[in-house]
DNA sequence: AATGAATGAGGCTTCATTCAT
DNA sequence: GATGAATGAAGCCTCATTCAT
């Protein structure tokens, strides 16, 4: 009986994972949760408090591996000068996580209007951003370099999306990050 | 009377930009349309057949602008080797759309969900990324490239949105696209 | 086009009248109100914005007078002796009140289960009860008669209560109140 | 084992005496009961057929009680003039009663809408408040008295119920029972 | 053209009860 | 006897759209 819970729970977790992956929350009605999972209307319920328990279940394990990653990468405002292996590191760990939950840290990043990781995006590319902006010397003109550096934030979160939507292989997501991040700092330091 | 009142029509569309604009087009109730527009509920369906049709009457002009922009732009394969000041006219181009259409911009490319159109994003890096491609030469490695394209063409696009969201005067815009190109080229040429 | 609105306003508000009458806020169902109204699921929404407040519509007409004449009749603190004639007025009002509002007044007190006014029978009848025990003198042992006072009052709201039930002519619950209000201050008046 | 375990069955019945007083009949749910009683959900209808089932195991027996008590006091109709020591014979039983059941009381006479004895305390009000009448000599004006007996019916029933309420012991109850009873027939002998 | 009342499918959720283990 | 997963009817409510006036 535990395992058949089991079983039911999963088939339950990956029907509604495709699901909000489909249509993003809102969207994302529980007649079609249960029908893909093969599971009674009543019966959800037994397993998952309502629609929005059921999407945080999904959602909130890779955000607190994201944030957990971002307090140890970023965290100690100690480092004095920008530090591109930083991002690079970040990025890597970021990619460990896409190769088990790249659809959920889609999800969690582009589908989640309506909950309360709706501003998850944003709050990230504002971390980032904040974070490019430290490293800067402080005769730098920051006024003029703000949204620039937005600008290269949501350019590294929306490459982290593309890569996860494209996602093959661990190799793959490896090198691509690479790429990424050359195809970045490349960008963004020359304003140093 | 036969004829629609232009007057209305253009209230109704203007309220409804403004809600598909605040809350994308699934969530847009034709109730604060109707209540932004001062107009009746059932009057609404004079002027347009359904919330979809009203949504394409806003983000058609755009659509086929870009469209006809990119052609334009792109459409003559034959171009033998990368541009840079192709990208650059291109932005300039997107740039005085913005001055008119922003909103609509922003709506098409990121407010769609639920439509035709909601694809439209992708549609555009897509087409981006692969006349990115073309200037490589044969002998380059494509393959490997391919998604560093489009990350290239998703930071554009993003980079255009951004700029779109905050946009401020022609003259702030102009000189951010500027910024941009100069990041997103450095960054891209490198790989040439 | 008004004249057919408040039409159905009043078949829904009489038809959600027998419903509460019959079975309680809380058994009641929006099913059984259309059905019995003859209204569409939907446009019980264009006149109420949900079973509560519709409940509230009917219902606080009757609360609000009742408060007011509680503190019409109560409220000025200073009546030094117990006076009987004060319950009297009291009860001709409330009389009153029931010629145009018996299912109203018996629904409030007796069928609001579920609704912010849950407790106000209680509330009536502790107010009554303190109201009772402000007029015996102090040397009165105020402790013991206490629930005979709380018993006093629930009697007479109880009374009121079984009169509106009852209910057939003006002549006739005036008469009723007249009789209720003798019995209960022969019974009330030995304690002082 | 085909002998239910009784401690079973009163570990159920007890949880449910409570969540019936808490709740009444229908909003009482069975999870709240099983989960009180650390019963499984399957198990209780190994006990108890339905919910309805359940509750008429606690309450039969008090309603039967009182059936008997009111049948052994009122039932041969051959008293010939009112006996005011036959209320209070009632009355004393009826304490007595309370000291095992006062919870079970509350709940038959208040707590029971949606079963089939919703209308009980109805029906015990009209029985006293039949036998009050009775008792008058026949050329009482019968008409006028009716409500007023039934009142009194109403008054003694909802004493004995506020006095269940508050119920602290035996000695307590049967001094407020006494109270009740001077209270009741000084208002009602008068009208003899 | 204009109004806004009317519709009804569909949304999420609860709950007593059944049933396979 | 015991378990708790499974069921499905019913609950309240929203909303784009239609239709009578």
């Amino acid at each position: 009986m535990q395992i058949l819970k089991d079983e039911i729970k999963n088939r339950i977790i990956e029907a509604a994972t495709e699901v909000f992956f489909d249509t993003g929350f809102i969207q994302a009605s529980t007649r079609r949760i249960i029908e893909k999972a093969g599971v009674s209307k009543g019966n959800l319920y037994n397993y998952f408090q309502s629609k929005e328990e059921l999407f945080y279940n999904i959602v909130a394990p890779v955000f607190n591996y994201m944030r957990y990653v971002l307090e140890e990468t970023f965290g100690h405002g100690d480092s004095e000068t920008f530090n591109p292996s930083e991002i690079n590191l970040l990025a890597n760990k970021l990619c460990e996580l896409l190769s088990d939950y790249r659809r959920q840290f889609i999800i969690l990043l582009s589908k989640s209007q309506g909950t309360k990781y709706e501003d998850c995006k944003d709050m990230l590319i504002n971390k980032l951003s904040e974070h490019f902006l430290k490293n800067f010397k402080p005769e730098s003109d920051k006024e003029k370099l703000q949204i620039l550096m937005k600008v290269a934030a949501m350019n590294t979160v929306n490459a982290l999306l593309e890569i996860a939507r494209n996602y093959k292989d661990d190799q793959w997501a490896k090198s691509n990050v690479e790429l990424l991040m050359k195809y970045h700092l490349s960008g963004i330091t020359q304003f140093y």
